[in-house]
DNA sequence: GCCAACGTTGGC
DNA sequence: GCCAACGTTGGC
């Protein structure tokens, strides 16, 4: 089983909205850069344990935990003239962007914030807290993953 | 293949 | 709203 973080600003779409979905699972449509398809695409499997991250907010950090259950599929949202995400690049035949499904799984007791993650040094190797880091999922190792989760 | 211009991400 | 750090685009 492997483990990994997916930001996803509240604004848009937070832990509450998918905690509120019919199933409590959503597609994870929009992404739109190469390493984090190649990352869903190929690697992401059924299980895999998500930490479900709020960006673009006041309080940036993991809000709680999803889970894959639904491996890659083509991102019908790139062939839509009408979608915000819409890549006309990108066709049916050969799709360049890919998506998986994730379920929710439960909220952490609190927000383990961005800037309490960058203080610790056992997470110095998190691709998160690496200076520029913008991918927006991002593989996390078992040891950070029950690091932080101790955290909560 | 180089690289300047531009657009996006996301913390602050 | 600002801006650093990227990624992408397109002229050459």
């Amino acid at each position: 089983m492997n483990f990994w973080l997916m930001k996803s600003e509240p604004d848009a779409f937070s832990i509450d909205d998918l905690a509120e979905r019919p199933e409590q699972t959503e597609h994870w449509d929009g992404v739109r850069n190469y390493q984090a398809r190649n990352m869903m695409r190929d690697e992401m499997k059924i299980g895999d344990q998500v930490f479900f991250y709020h960006s673009n907010c006041s309080l940036p950090g993991i809000v709680g935990i999803a889970e894959v259950v639904k491996e890659s599929q083509p991102d019908f949202t790139a062939f839509d003239p009408n979608d915000k995400h819409f890549d006309p690049k990108s066709n049916p035949d050969k799709p360049t962007w890919f998506m998986v499904e994730v379920k929710f799984v439960r909220k952490l007791l609190r927000t383990i914030s961005l800037q309490e993650l960058k203080q610790k040094t056992e997470l110095a190797d998190l691709a998160l807290v690496r200076r520029g880091n913008r991918l927006s999922i991002m593989p996390v190792g078992q040891q950070q993953w029950d690091f932080i989760l101790e955290l909560e």
